[in-house]
RNA sequence: GGGUCUGUGGUCUAGCGGCUAUGACACCUCCCUUACACGGAGUUGAUCGAGGGUUCGAGUCCCUCCAGACCCA
C-alpha cells in the first residue's frame, strides 16, 4: 500500500490530547479563530451561554451538555455567522461564602466583611481555574480572551446600573412584607430557593374553648406560634362548625401585648377532612397563613426574630429558638391540660436550598422587583421566541401560572453585588450611582456623578455633591443583591448593552439562550423578565432547553447516592495508557465499570448522538466507549485510505469523466449534506450527527470504496477527486461534533482545517444535487446496490467462496446496468 | 398531594393515524478480503410500561393506572 499522509494507524487519546493542546496553546491563532469580532459583516449569532458555578468539581452532565452548546456555536460559525460564544463564571453567592466558613470552621458573621470578602475571592479563583481546564479539555470554543465573573466590577456595574434604571422607573420597590427567611443564614430568600425535605414532626392536638364555652380541637405542627394567631378558621360548607362563625375563642396559650382571643371565620383553604377541620392562623406558618392574612386583612404579628428566637408576643416562650420553642409550648399544653394527643407524622417541611435549615415567613423591610403586574406581556414576548424542544416552553408556562407575589431580591449576605443605594439622615431621600460605576455602599460614600432621588416618588432632586449639606449624615445600604439579579443580566451582558451598544443594536434578542431544565424558573424566567422590564422585548430568538445527565440506572447524580461520575475522569481515559474504571452505587448493588479509551471527542460524539435535546441522558462510561469510538476509528480510516490517494490541485472543479458511481455517491452525499445543512440550522443537533454517521459509516465505505477500490489503485482521477471531496466536506460538516478529530484529518491531508470553514460546502455537482431529478433517480438506486451488493457477499459466503476470489452465475440486475462492469470488477463476477 | 414531561428488543434510539415497527451497541454464527479484526457479513431477539376506549385501522389520539425525571404545595 502506498504511504498514506495520516501515518497514525488510528484515532488516540494521545493524539487527541497533543491536537487539543496545539490548538489552545497559542492564543493568537486561538483568537483569530474563535473570538468575536464585533466589526464584522457577518451576521451575529450571541449565545447566552450559561455561566457555570465554580463548586471544586464541574458536574459531567453540565460538561456534556456544555459540550453541545459548543457543537452549536461552531455549526453556526459553519454556516457563516459570526458567533459570540463567551466564557463566563457566575462566581456570587452563598455556596461560596458556605465553602469558606467550612474550610475556615468559622462563621461569616464573626469575620471583618472586607476580610471575609478577600477569602471568598481567593478560593472561588482557584475553582475558576479547574473549571477553564475543563472547558478547554472538552474543546470548548469559548471567547476566552473575553471573559467575564459575575464578581468583577465591570460585571456588577451591570447589575447596579440595571437596578437603578428600573428603580427610577418604578419597576423596584421596598416594602414591609412577609419573607422567606433562613435564620440560620440570616438571610430572605426567594421562593425558588425553598426546596422540600421530609422529617418527623408532631402533629398536636390542643383543646381551645370558645367563648360559648365550648371546647374545640385544634391540630397544629406549629403550636409555639399560637401567640401569633391572627383568626381560626373553618370550611364555608362545614355544617359542623357554622354556628360558631363569628364568635370568638380563647387563645390556649399565654401572650403578651395582645388580644387573648382571635375570631372563628370561614375560608375555602382549608380541609375539613384534616384533623377536626379546623385551622388556626398564625402570621406566619406557612404560605397558605400569608395568602389568608392579606385576603382576609389581618394585622400579623411578628413572632419569631431576624436570629430565629421567639419575640415578647409569645409571653412565657420569649428568647427560645423555635424548636425550644415548641417544645416549651407543648409541655405547658400538657401543664394546663389543653394537650388532647400529640402524634409523630412524616411532613414535609420548607427549607433553604443551600443551606438545608428549616425556613420562616418573617414580616422584613426588602427590596422587590414587580412582576406580577407584567405577566401578560412577557407571555406576549415568550410566544415569539422558537423553543428547542417545543413542549419545554411548557416548564416556563407553568412556573408562570403559579406567580402571585413579587421577587424579592435583598439579601442580608456579603459575597454577592451590594445593592447601590445610600440614605438621606432623615431617610425620605435616595443616592444611586450613575450608570455604569461599581459601588459599594457599606463602605464607601456615594461617587461623583450621583443622583438624589425622593424615596417614594422617585423624582430626580439634584446632583449629589450640591445637595450634600441638605442630606445630613449619609447610611450606605448594607444588603446585596440576589445572585439571579445578577445572572438575569446575562443575555444583556454578552450582548453589549450599556458597553457595546453599536453590537447591541444588531445583536438583541440574544440569538440563543441554551440551558437545562431545572433552571427554567429561575434563571430563564427571570432573564426574560429582565428583558420585558427593561426593554420591553422578548429576550432570546430561541431558546434551547436540555435534559439532565443522569446516573446509568436514570437517576439523578448526587454525592449521597454515591453515584457521580466525574468529568474529567472520562475525558482524560485512555491517555498515556491509562484506563477507566468507575466504581458507582446503582439501586442494589455498586457495580464498577470500565473503559479503556474514551476522551473529548468520543463524548462529544456519543452526547450528540445518543440524546435528543430536551431528555434526560444516562451516562455510562463503558458504553460510551462501546458504541461511539468504533466510529471514530471507521471514520479516520476511510480518512486514512483516501489520504494514500494523491489529492487533486482542484477539488472544486470536478472532472469530467466522472463514473456513475462517482455520480451516484455525489448525489448520495449531497443528500447528506443538505439533511445536515437545515439540522444545523435549526440547533438539531442529533439529526445532523446521525446523519453523517449513517453516511460515513455506511454507504461510503462499505459500498462506494469497495466499489471503486481498483480504480483507485489504478490512478483513476475521477475516482480520487471523488473521494477527497467527499472526504474534504465530511470533515468540515462534521467538525462541530469532533473539531480536534476532523481538525487533524483535514490540516494533515488537506492542508486547511476544517474548524476554519466558514461557510457551510456547497454541492460540487449540480447537476445531481438535493432535489434534482438526476439527483433523485441515483439516490433511487442505493436501495438496489446495496441489496445486491449484499445478497453476493452472501452469496460467496453460502458457498465457502472467499471475497476477493471470483464467483460465477450472479447477473446485476436491469436497473443497476449502468454499473454493471464496476461491479462486475468489484465482485469477479464470471 | 398537585402540575408538566418521559416510558419502544438486554442497552440506547427512529417513529408525529395506514404496507409483516427504524437503526446502533451487545449477544450468537461465519469471515484476516492489498484502509480498518478497535474490521466485515449474517442470524437471533420488542404482545411499543399496564388496562380500557375512539377509529375501517393506534407506539402514534383519549381516559385510568404504574414507573422515572423535573417543578410546585
Amino acid at each position: 500500500m502506498p504511504t498514506p499522509r495520516l501515518n497514525e494507524k488510528r484515532w488516540s487519546i494521545d493524539l487527541e490530547k497533543r491536537i487539543q493542546e496545539a490548538h489552545y496553546s497559542d492564543p493568537g491563532a486561538y483568537n483569530a479563530r474563535y473570538a468575536f469580532d464585533p466589526q464584522s459583516e457577518r451576521e451575529p449569532f450571541v449565545i447566552d451561554t450559561p455561566p457555570p458555578y465554580p463548586s471544586g468539581t464541574w458536574h459531567i452532565g453540565a460538561v456534556a451538555q456544555y459540550s453541545m452548546i459548543d457543537v452549536i456555536a461552531r455549526s453556526q460559525r459553519l454556516l457563516g455567522k459570526e458567533v459570540y460564544f463567551p466564557w463566563g463564571v457566575d462566581r456570587n453567592g452563598i455556596n461560596i461564602e458556605f465553602t469558606v466558613e467550612k474550610n475556615t470552621k468559622r462563621k461569616m458573621k464573626t469575620y471583618d466583611r472586607e476580610e471575609f470578602l478577600q477569602l471568598c475571592e481567593t478560593t472561588i479563583e482557584s475553582f475558576t481555574q479547574a473549571m477553564r481546564s475543563t472547558a478547554k479539555r472538552v474543546g470548548l470554543s469559548c471567547d476566552f480572551s473575553r471573559e467575564y465573573l459575575t464578581d468583577a466590577p465591570d460585571y456588577r456595574s451591570v447589575t447596579q446600573s440595571i437596578f437603578v434604571e428600573l428603580f427610577k422607573k418604578g419597576d423596584i420597590v421596598e416594602d414591609l412584607r412577609p419573607n422567606i427567611y433562613d435564620p440560620v443564614e440570616g438571610t430572605t430568600i426567594a421562593d425558588a430557593e425553598v426546596e422540600r425535605i421530609a422529617r418527623k414532626t408532631n402533629l398536636v392536638d390542643v383543646r381551645w374553648t370558645c367563648e360559648d364555652g365550648t371546647d374545640l380541637v385544634i391540630s397544629t405542627t406549629r403550636p409555639e406560634l399560637i401567640c401569633a394567631c391572627g383568626v381560626v378558621v373553618v370550611h364555608p360548607d362545614d355544617e359542623r362548625y357554622s354556628h360558631l362563625v363569628g364568635t370568638r375563642i380563647s387563645l390556649p396559650l399565654d401572650t403578651a401585648g395582645r388580644q387573648t382571643t382571635v375570631e372563628i371565620q370561614q375560608h375555602p383553604s382549608v380541609k375539613s377532612e384534616f384533623g377536626t377541620g379546623v385551622l388556626m392562623v398564625c402570621s406566619f406558618g406557612d404560605q397558605n397563613d400569608v395568602a389568608v392574612f392579606r385576603e382576609l386583612g389581618l394585622t400579623p404579628f411578628q413572632a419569631i426574630d431576624l436570629e430565629g428566637k421567639m419575640t415578647e408576643v409569645s409571653g412565657p416562650l420569649a428568647g427560645l429558638s423555635v424548636l425550644d420553642a415548641r417544645a416549651q409550648a407543648i409541655e405547658l399544653l400538657e401543664q394546663n391540660g389543653r394537650l388532647v394527643q400529640s402524634v409523630e407524622r412524616d411532613q414535609d417541611i420548607p427549607v433553604s436550598e443551600r443551606g438545608k435549615n428549616p425556613v420562616e415567613i418573617i414580616l422584613l423591610k426588602e427590596w422587590y422587583v414587580r412582576q406580577t403586574h407584567i405577566q401578560d406581556r412577557m407571555r406576549e414576548h415568550i410566544d415569539s421566541i422558537t423553543f428547542h424542544p417545543v413542549r419545554n416552553r411548557q416548564f416556563l408556562l407553568d412556573w408562570m401560572d403559579n406567580i402571585s407575589i413579587d421577587w424579592p431580591i435583598s439579601r442580608r449576605r456579603w459575597y454577592h453585588t451590594e445593592i447601590p443605594i445610600w440614605y438621606s439622615e432623615d431617610e425620605t431621600k435616595v443616592i444611586v450611582p450613575p450608570s455604569g460605576t461599581y459601588v459599594q455602599p457599606w463602605k464607601d460614600m456615594p461617587p461623583s456623578g450621583s443622583r438624589v432621588l425622593d424615596r417614594q416618588s422617585r423624582e430626580d432632586l439634584g446632583d449629589y455633591a450640591e445637595m450634600l449639606s441638605e442630606l445630613g449624615e449619609v447610611k450606605g445600604e448594607e444588603k446585596v443583591f440576589d445572585t439571579w439579579m445578577d445572572s438575569s443580566n446575562s443575555n444583556l451582558f454578552v450582548s453589549g448593552y450599556l458597553n457595546h451598544p453599536d453590537v447591541f443594536k444588531k445583536a438583541f434578542p440574544t440569538a440563543l439562550r441554551p440551558q437545562g431544565k431545572e433552571i427554567v424558573r429561575t434563571w430563564l424566567y427571570y432573564t426574560l423578565l429582565k428583558s420585558t422590564l427593561v426593554l420591553d422585548q422578548p429576550g432570546f430568538q430561541h431558546v434551547w432547553i436540555d435534559g439532565l445527565g443522569m446516573d446509568p440506572w436514570g437517576r439523578k447524580m448526587s454525592k449521597s447516592l454515591g453515584n457521580g461520575i466525574d468529568a474529567d475522569s472520562v475525558l482524560e481515559c485512555g491517555f498515556d495508557g491509562r484506563s477507566g474504571a468507575w466504581q458507582v452505587k446503582g439501586p442494589d448493588k455498586t457495580v464498577k465499570l470500565r473503559a479503556n479509551k474514551i476522551g473529548s471527542e468520543c463524548f462529544r460524539l456519543w452526547k450528540a448522538c445518543e440524546a435528543q435535546v430536551g431528555d434526560d441522558f444516562h451516562i455510562n462510561p463503558e458504553e460510551i466507549e462501546k458504541k461511539y469510538f468504533g466510529v471514530l476509528t471507521k471514520l479516520f480510516n476511510v480518512a486514512r485510505f483516501a489520504s494514500q490517494f494523491e489529492v487533486p490541485e482542484d477539488l472544486e472543479t470536478s472532472p469530467s469523466a466522472l463514473a456513475p458511481e462517482d455520480r451516484w455517491i455525489l448525489a448520495e452525499f449531497q443528500n447528506t449534506m443538505h439533511t445536515v445543512k437545515e439540522a444545523w440550522s435549526n440547533l438539531d443537533i442529533y439529526s445532523a450527527t446521525q446523519a453523517l454517521k449513517t453516511f460515513g459509516t455506511g454507504l461510503l465505505p462499505s459500498h462506494y470504496l469497495e466499489m471503486v477500490k481498483s480504480r483507485l489503485y489504478d490512478d483513476d482521477q475521477a475516482a480520487a477527486w471523488t473521494l477527497h471531496r467527499i472526504v474534504r466536506d465530511f470533515m468540515a460538516a462534521f467538525s462541530p461534533v469532533c473539531p480536534f478529530f476532523t481538525h487533524h484529518i483535514s490540516s494533515t491531508v488537506y492542508g486547511l482545517s476544517s474548524v476554519d470553514v466558514d461557510a457551510f460546502p456547497s454541492s460540487p455537482l449540480t447537476d445531481v444535487a438535493f432535489a434534482t431529478e438526476e439527483g433523485r433517480r441515483l439516490c433511487g438506486l442505493s436501495h438496489a446496490l446495496q441489496e445486491f451488493n449484499g445478497t453476493t457477499w452472501a452469496k460467496k459466503k453460502e458457498e465457502g467462496i472467499s471475497l476477493n476470489q471470483p464467483i460465477a452465475g450472479v447477473a446485476v440486475p436491469d436497473e443497476l446496468d449502468e454499473f454493471k462492469s464496476t461491479l462486475t470488477r468489484m465482485h469477479q463476477l464470471e
